[in-house]
DNA sequence: CTTTGTGCAAACGATTTGCAGGATG
DNA sequence: CATCCTGCAAATCGTTTGCACAAAG
C-alpha cells in the first residue's frame, strides 16, 4: 500500500468525524483494496492472518460504523449472507448463480432505466439493478 | 377462499412434485393472498394466529420446499431479513427507507433497460430493479 | 482528561438439524 | 407400506451486547 493511500483512507475517517484506529483503518484498508464483495468473517480472517489485527466484535462495529458514515455498504445477494463493498459510486451487481461470484457493473454500462411517474407518490432516493447468470469460468466449466 | 382457488393450489403443488399436507398449502396460500412480503415469522405467527396449524420447522421447510420447485422466491432488501414472495412474475421492487414498506414494481412500469452486451462473458439469466425511497405516507408524516 | 473504541465472553435471534412418530400417495 | 413430512428440542450460525480496560484527540 502506498503512503499516499494511508493518508488518504487516514484523512476520509477524521473527515467523517471517525477515529482513526489500527482496527477501524485495516477493516477499510483491506476492503478498499478488495475487488470481492466480502462478508464481515471473511474481512476478519483475512486481517488476523498472519498477525492478530483485530477481534471479531470489533471488525463487526468497524462496518457499522463505516456504513453510518458513508465509506461502505451492504450488498444483499444471497440469503443469510451480508457481504460490504467500500465502492461507493453509484453501480449494478452481477452475481454468478453458478460459482456465487459478485461482480461490479460500471453505472452507465445498463442504459436507459426510465424510473420517472412509474408510480405516482413514491419518492425515488436510490435504484439499482441486481442481475443473476453464469460467468465464463463456468460456463466453461459447462 | 374459493374452492377454485383451493384446487389450483393443490394443483400447483402435485404438478411440482410436492406432497400436499395441510401445514404446505396452509403456508403457500398464505404467500398467496398476502401482498406484503412477509418473513418466515410473520407466516407462522399468522397462521397460528387463531388455530394451531403449523410449527415452525415446518414453515421453515416449507418455505425451502415451495422455493427449491420455483413456486415461491425470496427477496432480500434488509441485511438479515428474508423475505418471501409467491409472485413468481418478473417484476422490480420499491422499499421505503422509512417504514421499511415494499411494494411490487411492474414489469413494464420500468422501461428501456438495455442490458445485452453489457459485458461479453457474462451470460444472464435475468434481473430485477430494486428501488429504495420514500412512500407517500411517510411523505404525508414529514 | 474526556470520549470513544477494543476485546472477551455471554447473549441473541433467525434458521437448521436429528430423530421418533404420523400422514401421504 | 414405502416414502416423505411434521413437531419438538437441541444445535448452529451470524451478529450484538455488557463491561472493564486501553487508546485517541
Amino acid at each position: 500500500m502506498q503512503g499516499r493511500q494511508v493518508n488518504q483512507i487516514i484523512q476520509a475517517l477524521k473527515d467523517k468525524g471517525l477515529r482513526v484506529t489500527p482496527q477501524r483503518f485495516a477493516v477499510y484498508a483491506n476492503l478498499l483494496n478488495r475487488m470481492d464483495h466480502p462478508t464481515a468473517e471473511d474481512i476478519l480472517s483475512e486481517l488476523n492472518q498472519n498477525a492478530p489485527i483485530s477481534s471479531q466484535a470489533t471488525v463487526y462495529s468497524s462496518l457499522q460504523a463505516l456504513a453510518d458514515v458513508g465509506l461502505v455498504r451492504e450488498v444483499l445477494l444471497e440469503a443469510g449472507v451480508c457481504r460490504y463493498d467500500a465502492n461507493m459510486q453509484p453501480h449494478h451487481h452481477f452475481r454468478c448463480r453458478c460459482c456465487g461470484r459478485i461482480e461490479d457493473i460500471a453505472w452507465d454500462q445498463i442504459q436507459g432505466i426510465t424510473l420517472s411517474g412509474f408510480r405516482r407518490g413514491l419518492q425515488v432516493e436510490a435504484y439499482e439493478v441486481t442481475v443473476q447468470g453464469t460467468c465464463d469460468c463456468c460456463q466453461e466449466a459447462r
